[in-house]
Formats: C-alpha cells, structure tokens, sequence
RNA sequence: GGGGGUGUAGCUCAGUUGGUUAGAGCGCUGGCCUGUCAAGCCAGAGGUCGCGGGUUCGAGCCCCGUCACUCCCGCCA
C-alpha cells in the first residue's frame, strides 16, 4: 500500500475520504482530467494510489487558481488544501474518492509534461505497439499499474508460504551451459573463452537439483528464463517461474503441497481454491477431453464410438478400427441446424487439425436427420449412435476416424472451437492436475524418441525396463497444474539413479561420449548419494495473466515485447559496435 | 517457416465503381463559462493514406513486392 511517507505529500491521493474532511492535506502527483468552468476548476489528480478531485476557486487562492489555469494532462504538481465533503448534489458514486474533494490553497508545479501521445485513463482502445513505445505512459494507466499489484501480491505471498514451509530462495547462473533437449537457447559470446558461448537458462532445473544433491532440501526462486522461440499471446521469449524443489518426497507431497500454496496465493487475491484439486490421469484427459490441459469447465466429451461401428460397412471407419484406430464423437448440443457452410469450416478445421476428415450427423430441430455419411449407417447403428452421444433433436454429432491419439487431438480443437461457437460460458478458476504422463513422444519428424517433460523425468519403477523396449509405453511421476484450459505449472520426480538417467538419455538418441560431455556433471552429481526429490514450476505471467482476467501475459509484465521479440521502448535488439563484436570473437554477415 | 487479420490526423476509426480540396469522434491550441467529473459552447491547427514499385489521363481504393503490429499452426523438454 502506498502511503506518504518518506515523501514530499502529507496524504495520498486515494486515501482521502470521509474521516479525512477537515484535515490540511499536501498532495503530489500527475495532472488528469481538468474540467475549466472559467471561474471555477476542477483537476483529478492522480498518484499510484488513486484519483482525487482538486477544486481551484479563486476565492480559496488566487495564485492556486492561475496555476490550475496554466497545468495540462501529465504535469507534475504538488497541491496544498483542504479536505472537505463536495456539496449536495455533486457527489460521484463512480469514484472511490467521490464523496470528498480537496479545496487547493497553494499548487506548485514540479513538472510540464508533452501531450502524451495516448491518454492516461482506464479503457482506451489503444493499439499495443503505441502503448509498449510509451510504456511507462501505459503503466501511469491505473489497469496496467493494477495488473503489476497483482502480480506483486502473488509473488510475495507466494514467497511468504513458501518461507513459512521452510523453503529457501537460491538464486542460481543467469550465464549457463546451452545442453541439448528442449527448446533453442539464447547464446551469449564468451570474451574470455574465443568462439565459446554461455546460454540463458530455460529453467533453473539441473541447478534445482543440484542444490537438492547439496542438502539443501527446499528451495524455491522466483527465476527468470528464456527461450529463443515465437512468441504467443501466452509466450514471452524471456518469462518467469515460480520454481520449487523438495527432496525425500513422494508426488502427493508436492500435489499437496503445492495445493496449499496455491489455495493461500488464491486467497491473497480474493478467490477461492477448493483443495484438494481434482486428479486426471494424462490418459483420461486425452480420452475424455482430447488435451493435456483440459478446460473442464464444460462438457462436450469425446464419446467413444469404435462399439457402435464395430462391423461398419462403412469403408472410412472400417478401414481406421481395423488398423487399430477408434471412431470417437462429439456432441455439440444445439448445432443440429447450423448450415453446411458452417460445418463444412469445422470440417476444414478438423482436417487442419490432422484428420482425414469430419463425419457427421446433424439432428436437426424439427426431427429430420442430415448427414453425408448415415447412408452407411445401418438403423441400429443410428439408434446405438444416438443412445452413445446422447444426441437429441438440435444437436450435430461431429466424428472422427483414425489412430486414437489423431482422434483424441482433433476432437479436442475441434471441442474448443464449439465452446466458442456454441457460446458457452466460462468463468471461474477450473484447476485441477493432469498426472502420469508418458515419459516419451515419438518425434515423427526427427524419427526419434524424445521426453515428454524433460530427460530428468522419474519414469514409473514398474516401467523402467520398457524404457529400452517400449518407450511409448513408459508413464512417468509427471504432473501439470491446469488453470482454464491453460497449463499453468508443471514438474516431475527426478530421477536420482546415475545409471537411469544414462540409460534415459541413451535412449533419447544421446552417444555416451556426448552424455558424459554434456550431462556428466548431473551423473557425477546423482553418484554422490543424490535424494530422491521433485518439484514444480510455476508460470508466474500465465497465472496473474489468468487472475487478472487478461488475455496476453503483456499485460501483467512491465515491459513486454512485440511478437517479433523486439522492444519498442528501447529499440532492442540493436546492432553492436565493431569493437564489441571483436572483443567476442564474432563476424556477422 | 506457413496461414488469417490490421496499417488513413496524436488516438480510435469512416472513406462508395478508381475521379474535384481525404472526413468524423476524442485529444490538442485559442476564446467564453463558478459545481463539473466523457463538463459545455464557439473557433482553429493538425495528413509521407506503413514503405517501394507498377497499371491508369487519374490510385487511400487495383496489381506486385516489402515492413510493422496482432492471432493461430509449426516450434515452445
């Protein structure tokens, strides 16, 4: 809360109310709105803390009042008056300060201001490159400033629950090793070490364990971390974790653990978090939801059709069950009569999407059925259609036929997409855990195996030995925390068994000679009487993005950058000397 | 790397089939005004129509290229 000590002002600015009439104030601040009836002035002053009516009446203070003529918007001033009740009539309900105005005796001018190039209110409509230019005007905006106090809640009182359970902040290198796996590194010259290179951290994460194998049992940071990829709405090339590590622990203990935080982190900021949260498994997310972060806030599951259609003779779906496939269904309530067009654009977006294509059966609302594909269907597999989905007059069935995890995905676009269509509504905070995910995806592209986490993922004890023979099979102690349909944190157990994490890394296509090179120090480090431990990481700008109701995690970071990952403020990045560029050994074409 | 959208006054936008001097609201400047809070009234200033090229008698509008912003796919352990 911001209060007038340590300062020139005697109050601030949004204080000021009922109990405070009367009393001698002496305010600073920016010049808002200026309301000039000639005779009279009125001026809003704002401070951090909130906007308060200043009243120039000649009468109070002549010399005040040719000063409040001569101030325009984002001036600099320091105002001496009166707090008093605003007459009958004139109160505004709309203003927290509404009640009261300061009648100014004395105004100083500390500072002129240009015309800012927006203005400094809520609301504007304001393109995002104007304002990320001015930056610092957009964060005088009392929304941009609120959304930074939000975050500033969050961290602290993450910090908070995190000391009182005996947890540690470890700051850990910004200038690291770039390791192979994960996403590509920011690369930084070595001056020192010609034509070497450190690489900004994509997480703390061997550091975290490091510090585990170091005895230090609870750590946590609030760390920044980079990834040199494109960026999203929800994806900023540099952007902070929350990260926590614990050892002699077990997945509950984490899961809880973190369920108490962040019920307490919820709390802080006004809302409820019902512990403990619910638990998916990856597989039944998938299944039930097509997504690893499913929003449960609605229905429309996936339905499992592969019974119904088991001797089709329909060749699209006789042809995906016998080569191991499903048929799976969704059921979009109400959009039986939407039109072909329509469909036709969720048909485009399913084959976007992966899948050969969209069948389906609309169940129009007076009774008639349209479908380019029920000529197949046999009038058992119709009536088995609709008991399966539950379709009534009104509904469309939308069907896909393919290998389970294209159908899975497909449906899971495509039930997104009919949330929005269908105009469902969707608020709250819908949190829950999506747990045992597979260690390994299969890179198509690459023809490899690669981790589904991380290489430091802790498999099932019961899978190990199909890490060799059956990676795809391999489930591991992963879970991710999903807020909204957004992953907002994920973590694993660790492995703590040197040989393992060799045989992992084997198995991600790693020679042995590159393992000892580029990860020796982690096996050195597990050899050495490593515990078993885990954690998690928080995406702290997803989080308040989510609490702040925003849209892009911009709004809740200070100073973000474009979606070319240029800043328009400073002009970075920018070309560097000759003589900069020579001292670390580097040309550029 | 690919796809969609946007780019006209400081800001938000309109701009017809290609046709005279490119408009509006807000903001800004000046004037009037003692209870406004989106103050009001009057007057005024303000334009590289993102940039480059092309078609045309003529381009904000059509074509080609390019840049920027934004959303999405790829990518993001």
């Amino acid at each position: 809360m911001l209060d007038a000590r340590y300062s020139m002002r005697s109050h601030t600015a949004g204080s000021l109310n009922k109990a405070t009439v009367g009393e001698t104030v002496r305010l600073t601040g920016w010049v808002g709105k200026r309301r000039d009836h000639g005779g009279l002035i009125f001026l809003d002053l704002r401070d951090r803390s909130g906007i308060v009516q200043c009243t120039f009446d000649p009468d109070a203070s002549g010399a005040a009042f040719v000063v409040a003529e001569q101030v325009r918007p984002e001036w600099v001033v320091m105002l001496d008056g009166v707090v008093r009740e605003r007459p009958e009539g004139t109160l505004n309900p709309a203003m927290p300060t509404g009640e009261i105005e300061v009648i100014i005796t004395a105004a100083t001018v500390l500072n002129r201001s240009e015309t800012p190039p927006f203005e400094i209110e809520a609301g504007i409509d304001t393109d995002e490159l104007t304002r990320m230019k001015w930056r610092y005007l957009d964060i005088r905006r009392p929304e941009v400033a609120a959304a930074l106090v939000l975050r500033d809640r969050v961290s602290q009182r993450f910090r908070k629950s995190l000391e009182t359970r005996g947890f540690i902040e470890v700051e850990t290198p910004i200038l690291g090793r770039s390791t192979p796996e994960g996403a590509r590194d920011f690369i930084v010259p070595s001056r020192m070490s010609p034509g070497k290179f450190y690489a900004l951290p994509q997480s703390p994460q061997l550091f975290k364990q490091l510090l585990m194998v170091g005895g230090i049992e609870r750590y946590y940071q609030i760390a920044r971390c980079f990834r040199d990829e494109d960026l999203r709405a929800d994806r900023q090339p540099e952007f902070t974790q929350i990260d926590i590590e614990m050892s002699f622990v077990e997945v509950n203990d984490i899961l809880q653990m973190m369920e108490d935080v962040m019920r307490e982190i919820m709390h802080e900021v006004g809302h409820d978090l019902p512990v403990p949260l619910p638990r998916m498994t990856w597989h039944d997310a998938m299944d039930r939801f097509g997504s690893d972060r499913p929003d449960t806030r609605f229905g429309l599951e996936l339905v499992d059709l592969s019974g119904v259609f088991a001797s089709s003779e329909f060749k699209v779906f006789a042809g995906a069950l016998s080569s191991g496939g499903v048929i799976k269904a969704i059921t979009a309530t109400g959009a039986g009569d939407w039109s072909r067009s329509r469909i036709d654009a969720l048909n485009q977006l399913a084959i976007d999407s992966g899948a050969k294509g969209l069948a389906w059966v609309a169940f129009t609302g007076d009774g008639e059925v349209k479908s380019p594909v029920s000529k197949f269907f046999s009038a058992e597999e119709m009536e088995a259609l609709r008991l399966a989905t539950g379709a009534k007059a009104g509904d469309l069935v939308c069907m896909v036929a393919d290998a389970r995890a294209t159908a899975n995905e497909v449906l899971g676009v495509l039930r997104l997409r009919l949330a929005d269509e269908l105009g469902i509504e969707r608020t709250g905070f819908d949190t829950l855990w999506v747990v045992d995910f597979p260690m390994f995806k299969y890179d198509a592209g690459e023809d490899r195996w690669a981790a589904n986490h991380h290489p430091f993922t802790l498999p099932f004890a019961e899978h190990e030995e199909l890490v060799e023979t059956d990676p795809g099979a391999v489930l591991s102690y992963a879970y991710d925390l999903v807020m909204n349909g957004l992953e907002i944190g994920g973590g694993t157990l660790r492995i703590h068994n040197p040989e393992l994490q060799s045989r992992v890394l084997r198995r991600l296509g790693l020679e042995q000679d590159e393992i000892t090179e580029k990860f020796g120090f982690l096996i050195e480090a597990l050899s050495f009487g490593a515990p078993p431990h885990g954690g998690i990481a928080l995406g702290l700008d997803r989080l308040v993005m989510l609490l702040a109701g925003s849209q892009s995690i911009r709004d809740v970071i200070a100073f973000p950058k474009t979606s070319s990952g240029a800043d328009p403020m400073t002009q970075a990045p920018d070309v560097v000397s000759a003589r900069q560029l020579k001292d670390v050994h580097l040309r550029v074409d």
